[in-house]
DNA sequence: TCGATCCTGTAG
DNA sequence: CTACAGGATCGA
C-alpha cells in the first residue's frame, strides 16, 4: 500500500485522532514483526508526536520512548473504535484508555517495528525547501547507477518508490536507465522539478481520499502516468508504455518521451 | 550489482 | 500453476 504520500496520510489521520492519547496497553500479535520489548515499554504511554521522515513512522511516546515504525508493503496504521474487534491481520494493537485502538494491520507481514534511541539518518525530504536543484546535483554527482535505482534509493532522497521514482523520470523526460551521474544542468532541474510537483501533488490526492467511498488508491492511479501502464498509449506521444526490470523491481516508461 | 529473502494475496 | 505486488536488507 504505502509509499510516501500514504505513510504521510497516516501520519495526519493519527495526529488527528490518537496524538496525546494514553496507551493503556500495548500487545504485539506477531512474534518476530518487532525489536526490543514494544509491549512493556509502550504500556502505559502517552502518544506524545507522530513524526514521519521518508517512508518511515516514529511514535514518540511519554518517557522517551521512541517507535519506529515501517509500513513496508502493506502495513497500514490506523485508529479503530473498539480495540477488541480485531481482523485477522492485525499483527500489533495499542488499546487506548478510552477503549479505542491503534492498529497496526499488514496482510503480507512485512512490516516491522522497533524501539529506538535515536532516529536514523536518511536522505532528503523532496517537500523540503532545503531539497533545491544544487542539492540533487551535488548527490548526483559522480553516480554511475541508473536514475530509477538512485532515486529509489533512501539514503539519497526519502520517501520516492517505484511508483513515485517512475512518473518523476516521465514527466522529466528521462530514461530510468540512464546514469544519474551524467545528466546535465537542465535535466536535473527538470528532475528536481518533477520530484516535488508529482510528490506534493500525491500527498494533497492521497490525504483528500482516504476514507472515501471507493479506494483511495484508485483516485491517485487515475493520476499516474505511466506506472502500471504497461501497453496502454502513452499519455503524451501515444506510442505504448514499456515495461523493465530494475533491482527486482518493474519500471514503467515511455520509450519515446524518455532519453 | 544481482539474487534471495521476508510474507500473503491476487490476477492470469 | 506462475508471476507479480506500492519495500528493504542481506550475502555472494
Amino acid at each position: 500500500m504505502p509509499e510516501m504520500p500514504e505513510v504521510e496520510a497516516v501520519c495526519r489521520r493519527l495526529r488527528e485522532e490518537a496524538e496525546g492519547c494514553l496507551v493503556s496497553r500495548a500487545r504485539v500479535l506477531r512474534a518476530g514483526m518487532a525489536s526490543g520489548d514494544v509491549e512493556t515499554a509502550c504500556s502505559g504511554a502517552r502518544l506524545e508526536r507522530v513524526e514521519r521522515r521518508g517512508k518511515n513512522i516514529f511514535l514518540h511516546f511519554s518517557g522517551d520512548v521512541i517507535l519506529h515504525v515501517h509500513l513496508r508493503m502493506t502495513g497500514n496504521l490506523y485508529v479503530v473504535p473498539d480495540h477488541r474487534l480485531l481482523v485477522s491481520t492485525v499483527r500489533a494493537v495499542f488499546e487506548l484508555s478510552d477503549g479505542r485502538g491503534i492498529v497496526f494491520e499488514d496482510p503480507r507481514a512485512l512490516g516491522r517495528m522497533a524501539l529506538v534511541e535515536t532516529l536514523p539518518e536518511l536522505g532528503w525530504e523532496p517537500l523540503d525547501p532545503g531539497f533545491t536543484v544544487a542539492v540533487l546535483a551535488g548527490l548526483a554527482k559522480g553516480s554511475k547507477r541508473e536514475a530509477k535505482v538512485f532515486l529509489m534509493d533512501q539514503g539519497k532522497v526519502a520517501g520516492l518508490g517505484n511508483i513515485y521514482a517512475a512518473e518523476a523520470l516521465f514527466r522529466a523526460g528521462i530514461d530510468p536507465r540512464r546514469a544519474m551521474g551524467t545528466l546535465g544542468k537542465a535535466r536535473l532541474a527538470r528532475l528536481h522539478g518533477a520530484i516535488v510537483m508529482v510528490m506534493s501533488g500525491a500527498v494533497e490526492t492521497v490525504y483528500e481520499e482516504w476514507g472515501r467511498p471507493g479506494n483511495f488508491v484508485e483516485a491517485e492511479r487515475e493520476r499516474l502516468q505511466v506506472y502500471g501502464r504497461e501497453g496502454e498509449g502513452c499519455r503524451v506521444c501515444g506510442r505504448g508504455v514499456l515495461r523493465l526490470a530494475q533491482g527486482g523491481r518493474s519500471t514503467y516508461f515511455c520509450g519515446f518521451c524518455q532519453r
